[in-house]
DNA sequence: AGCGGAACCTGTCGGC
DNA sequence: TGCCGACAGGTTCCGC
């Protein structure tokens, strides 16, 4: 489900919600979505909330941090505590002021993991630069690809190159981008790294302001659907008109993951 | 090192 | 109706 948009505005939503907000009880319904017990948090307080790729940091009130992954169907809730539960309810903070953050998730594949503060360089230090930073720049793209084989499409998708793209930004990005998502990371011109960095900047904002993409489990804190799915250009609408050249949109297969595609606009 | 494929889980949808 | 396979926003591990 989540992607840099997603993740941005989940993290948006709990700053309202659960800052210095202390932990009273943690219930965990389901093993293996932590590394360690969580006991040690109880009576610590929420802080601050930073993100990094699709990881949500949580600073609390002692040297620990607890650090989130969604995964593809992990949501956090924030609601009364006397709402009833859900069936895929994984973990729950009871928090000091009558609600609870619930951390939600269908398959199973999210983490939540308490390591120590001195430990989040460690942590990331293979993660490639934000999409906003001034590292992710052409020079640095032409470093990273000019000697890999593997479609532009898979390589926007690893996160050591550039974090927080997911495979629906990774469509929508390239096609912005005028860049066929099969062309190999080495015959990518000078040119396109600019172009790629321009369209990554433009798709993720626009995304922002729109909450995120909801296509099927994606949900903002007070549960609200995102609403980016409905200015998405080719992911998801195979068979259907290119929106500015009228040609049919194209799905494709790459590394076990669908992507989408406009033969005309992207050469 | 780079790359492809399987695995981790659960649910939904389409075809027969 | 029912079964079966394919597919879903991600990441990690394994083997070549």
């Amino acid at each position: 489900m989540p992607e840099l948009p997603e993740v941005q505005t989940v993290i948006d939503g709990l700053n309202q919600k659960i800052i210095n907000q202390t932990i009273s009880k943690i219930k965990v319904l389901r093993k293996g979505i932590t590394n360690c017990s969580l006991l040690p948090i109880v009576g610590e307080k929420f802080l601050k909330l930073d993100r990094r790729g699709k990881y949500i940091i949580f600073h609390l009130s002692s040297e620990l941090v607890m650090i989130g992954h969604l995964k593809m169907t992990g949501k956090f809730i924030v609601t009364s505590k006397y709402a009833k539960y859900h069936r895929h309810d994984r973990v729950i903070f009871f928090l000091g002021d009558q609600s609870k953050l619930i951390f939600n998730d269908i398959r199973c594949f999210g983490r939540l993991e308490l390591i120590d503060s001195a430990e989040l360089l460690e942590k990331f230090k293979n993660m490639g630069p934000e999409p906003w930073d001034s590292k992710y720049n052409p020079l640095y793209l032409k470093k990273k690809l000019e000697n890999r084989r593997i479609p532009i499409k898979t390589l926007l998708l690893d996160q050591n190159l550039v974090a927080g793209i997911g495979n629906i930004y990774a469509s929508e990005i390239l096609f912005e981008a005028g860049i066929h998502p099969e062309k190999p990371g080495y015959l990518i011109m000078a040119s396109e790294f600019k172009q790629i960095i321009k369209s990554t900047r433009k798709i993720l904002k626009q995304a922002l302001k729109y909450n995120g993409t909801t296509i099927s489990d994606f949900r903002r804190v007070d549960e609200k659907t995102g609403e980016f799915q409905n200015f998405l250009k080719v992911y998801g609408r195979q068979g259907l008109a290119c929106r500015i050249c009228g040609e049919k949109i194209q799905k494709l297969r790459q590394n076990q993951r669908s992507t989408f595609l406009c033969p005309s606009c992207q050469n």
